[in-house]
Formats: structure tokens, sequence, C-alpha cells
DNA sequence: TTAGCCTTGACG
DNA sequence: CGTCAAGGCTAA
């Protein structure tokens, strides 16, 4: 039935598709998606010559069929942002034959087809979370059909990079300048001010490695203190979906599985902003900094879900950073990390412990390319002895809560590994929204 | 440099 | 063997 309902020399049954990028008429699937022939061009010199344009305006071009020549850089910025994908670009030329990403394509076919058939349902209301059947696969190889779907977001261009600041920090792309790392300073002066300052004697000028306490019950204090509060957190990104929602169409709103990339993206932001205004990690030098985070972020995220779950979810229930209680299952991941919350709540973890862990992550020596190698092996030093002593204080009786906590970490690693292997799935199916950390951040690894 | 049209060639 | 997304070509 697709033939007859394709062959239209003029006839609508095809909605009026359009460039994502520029609006002009779609040519077909180009470098990820549907796009014109002009934009198809654009992109592939662009990527091929390795351009490198700027915008003598504020970044926020007009993207038009009339305009679009005007600003090579907001187009080449609306090009990304929609999702075009530079791998899809060949490095050896090769003409003619089919790479990677055919059965994107089909799939995404198919799903606009789907579309336009059943355009009835469509959750009305703001943040709507399918409470049961949510994400659960059936067949653990198709993993992906929700409701109605694109990774293109149909007419509406999506807000020109919001983010822009923050990503370049990271380079997907090895020399992408860094214009001001870590751009954004939301200064939180880190605990240590006024009540605790009595045994803080190095406290300030010199932020050598051991300018700032030694392992004292104050020193654990102090890193709880400098935690970020869930419920802000909760308010933030509740605050941010619902603005995501707000400035969608009717009929274009996210499937439940967008909406968790969504949180698990401004949780990311959140545990980058957390080791950033961190006193220990502030230590490091940039380069060490982002490397670390490039190579534990998947890790704070489940070790972040974890604790979340210990702290707030119902016995079977997954709590989210939002509030909600999903009732999801997504395959092992989901057991593996319920399993990993029982043994958990068992040893009875509170949140000094989880932010210890979350600096033992953190805190990794083993990185390959870390700089100050020494400096990152003996904070994770410090944390891990600070651990130890409150354990013992805490549960003088428990036998051995330290070593248990940290015999749970390498499965907090396995399950973020698999978590980045599952990402990277939909990533290449074109699943995840677009522009986001979580996306650069898996292409920093597999690149 | 742009963008419309042309040629290629793996995959179904 | 047709399809259709890659790359190539070339006049504006």
């Amino acid at each position: 039935h697709a033939q007859e309902l394709k062959t239209e020399p003029e006839g609508r049954p095809e909605p009026e598709e359009s460039c994502p990028v520029c609006g002009d008429r779609v040519s077909g699937y180009h470098y990820g998606l549907l796009t014109c022939e002009s934009c198809k061009g654009f992109f592939k010199r662009s990527v091929q010559n390795n351009k490198h344009y700027t915008c003598v305006e504020m970044q926020s071009c007009p993207m038009n069929p009339l305009q679009r020549k005007r600003c090579p850089y907001c187009r080449f910025q609306k090009c990304l942002a929609v999702g075009m994908k530079r791998e899809a670009v060949r490095a050896d030329r090769m003409r003619g034959g089919r790479n990677k990403f055919g059965p994107l394509y089909r799939r995404d076919r198919q799903m606009k087809e789907q579309k336009v058939y059943h355009q009835t349902t469509t959750t009305p209301c703001r943040i709507k979370m399918e409470t049961t059947q949510a994400l659960q696969p059936t067949a653990p190889s198709d993993l992906h059909l929700m409701t109605g779907h694109t990774n293109v977001p149909l007419g509406l261009t999506p807000p020109s990079l919001p983010y822009a600041g923050l990503y370049r920090t990271f380079p997907g792309y090895p020399q992408e300048k860094r214009e001001v790392p870590f751009s954004c300073k939301t200064t939180t002066p880190c605990s240590t001010p006024s009540s605790t300052t009595s045994l803080t004697p190095a406290s300030t000028p010199t932020p050598g490695p051991s300018a700032l306490v030694t392992s004292t019950p104050n020193f654990l204090d102090q890193l709880v203190e400098a935690e970020q509060d869930e419920s802000q957190l909760c308010a933030k990104v509740l605050a941010s979906l619902q603005r995501e929602q707000a400035s969608r169409g009717k009929h274009d709103r996210l499937n439940t599985f967008s909406i968790m990339c969504k949180m698990a993206d401004q949780t990311l932001f959140g545990l980058v902003e957390w080791a950033r205004n961190s006193a220990l990690f502030k230590e490091l030098k940039v380069e060490d900094q982002m490397v670390l985070l490039q190579s534990c972020w998947s890790e704070l995220l489940v070790l972040d879900h974890l604790c979340r779950q210990v702290s707030y979810s119902k016995e079977g229930c997954i709590y989210l950073v939002t509030g909600q209680q999903a009732g999801v299952t997504l395959s092992s991941l989901v057991s593996r990390t319920q399993d990993l919350v029982t043994k958990l709540r068992a040893l009875q973890l509170d949140r000094h412990e989880f932010v210890c862990l979350k600096y033992l992550v953190l805190f990794n020596p083993d990185v390959k390319s870390v700089q100050s190698r020494r400096q990152v092996e003996q904070t994770q030093e410090r944390v891990n002895r600070a651990l130890m002593e409150r354990t013992q204080q805490t549960h003088p009786g428990h036998s051995d809560k330290f070593g248990q906590l940290l015999l749970r970490l390498p499965e907090v690693r396995s399950i973020s590994l698999q978590v980045e292997d599952y990402l990277y799935q939909r990533h290449l199916l074109g699943d995840l929204p677009c522009n986001s950390l979580l996306t650069e951040m898996l292409h920093t690894k597999h690149s």
C-alpha cells in the first residue's frame, strides 16, 4: 500500500514535508534525515572540506530558502542541530552503495507512515508518562516502538543551540577551539566559608592538592554540604521538560523514551555542574577535568540513579528525577540496576557514602591521558579514607560495610557501559533527541 | 560557493 | 535488477 500512497505527482498524501534546515522541498534522505538537495550539498561540502565558519550576527540567523546562503555558520549549526550526521559523509569519497544508516531510513519511513494513519492519539497534557507499559520492549530485539516520533521536529525549528557554550568545551571534535573553557560559572562558594572554618587551616591561597583539609570527618561533611539539593534539581528538570513540551506542536509531543533521554540529559548537566563546582575537582587542570568527566559520566549517571532509588523509590518501582514513578522494564538493564538497588538498600547506603562513591568514580586515576595522575590518585585515596573512617564510625558493628560498598562499583561500571551501548544503538537509529549533552558525551567516546 | 542534475554501486 | 543515498560535475 505504500506504493499507492506515494504516487502523487501533486497529490497531498505526503503532507508538505519540508527540509528541517531551511524549509525547502525535501529530495530524500541525506546524512541521516530528510533534507533538501541544497542543504545536502552544503553539508557535504562543509564536512568534506572541514569548513569552519563564523557568524557575524547573533548566531541565530534566519534559515529559509532565500536567506540560507547568508550565514553558513548558522546553516551548518542548524544542520547539526536537526541531526545531520557527519559520519555519513565518507572520508574515502567512495560513491554509490549503502551505508549503516540504511535501517534508520527505513524505520523512519515506517514511522512516518504510521503517523499519517493514526494521528488520533498523542497525549494532550504536560509531561505524561505512560505509567506501566511505557518502555516495555516486549521483544528484546526491537526496543524502540513507541508512540509517534521523529528526530526531526516538523516545521518548528529547535531553539538554536541553547547549550552551545557548555558543549564546545567538550571537544567532540579534536580541534574545535574551546572558547571559554567551562563558560557558565555558577559559583557556589563550596561550603567552606563559615561553619567549618575551624579545622581548615590551610584554607585559601594555594590550591595545591592538599590545601583543602585532611581527611577528618569535616572533610566529608564539607563534601556533602556542597551537594545539590534534590528538590531543586527536580524542579529544574521538570521546568525544563515542561518548557520543551510547551514549545512543541500538539502532535509533536515527546515520547516516553525521549522524555527519559531529556531527563538523563538534564541530570548529566547537573552532574557536570556538580563536578565543576566541587572544590576538589576545581584543583585539577581543565584538561584533566574534561577527560575524567568524559570517562565516568555514565557511571555518575548510574550512581545518581541508584541513590535516588535507594532514597525515594518504592519497592519495585523506578523513581525518576522528576519525581515521577514508572513501572518500567527495560530488559536486563533495569533488573540489574534494581538488583543493585536492593543490595545498596540492604547496606543502608546513606547520603555521605553516596557522595563518596561519586567522588571515587569521578577521580579515577586510571583514565588514560590524565596528566596529573598523582593528584587524582591522592584525591581518590583521600575520599576513600574518608569513606572508610565514616563507615567504621557509623557502623561499628557492621562487619565490612566499606568493602561491601566498594564491591558494588564494578557493577556500576558494568551497567554504565551497558547503558552507553544501549544509548549508542538508539542514537544510531536516530532515537535520541538531538543536540544534547548526552549525545555529545556518547560521541566523544565513540570517535 | 551554491544548488540542480548526473553517476555510482551495495543492498534488498 | 531496481532503489536511492552517496559523491561528482558545472552553470550561474
